[in-house]
DNA sequence: CGTGTAAGGAATTCTGACACG
DNA sequence: CGTGTAAGGAATTCTGACACG
């Protein structure tokens, strides 16, 4: 594991960081937008890949999005990519579409 | 500024990742070999570039080095990178000293 | 010299709830 | 729905000192 996904980052530098107040932070991981680690007294702990999710969300918010929309769009998002990955294998070994024609 | 430079990381992760107790990582800083930043109210923050840092420094300790000898050829040998420096810049202008014979 | 520890205080973080809209 | 806040408690970290060797 590299340095930018290792949680060791707590909740003070977190809202340092990411200009967001504790009870964001706390709101969207009870909506399961990030996934803090937890030292043994309970502590929140982060990565500097949560810093950019906390922050990538937090500018989605600010677009309008709903954080139900912004967790939709990624388990579409990443279906598709499922899908795709399937569809390319399975055109690699029958070609059953028409290209181009 | 990189991750790994970054200092965001508190006391607790610390000792964690490098074994130490607090004591000696706090020692260590009484003695010029780390400089944490701190938080407003006076916590101590670490980056990882520290834990390796530290994880050097303890290392050293226990092949029986003091706390001064790591000061000390850490001093000697950047002074010997600029003496190298500035020895190569002075070769390459004059050509001053024999090489070879 | 390098480290452990008990002491007391201050800063940090946590949870659950009430509030607004 | 997303966020602020006051409340009370628990976990965290800090400093200065005494101890050992």
């Amino acid at each position: 594991m590299d340095y930018k996904s290792k949680k060791v980052i707590g909740m003070g530098v977190i809202t340092e960081l990411t200009g967001l107040s504790e009870r964001q932070v706390r709101y969207y991981e009870s909506k399961g937008l990030v996934f803090p680690e937890r030292t043994k007294g309970g502590s929140r702990k982060y990565s500097f890949h949560d810093v950019e999710r906390l922050i990538d969300v937090a500018s989605k918010l600010e677009d309008g999005w709903r954080i139900q929309d912004i967790k939709e769009r990624e388990k579409r998002l990443s279906s598709k990519q499922r899908d795709d990955l399937i569809r390319g294998q399975l055109n690699s070994a029958f070609r059953t579409y028409p290209t181009k024609k």
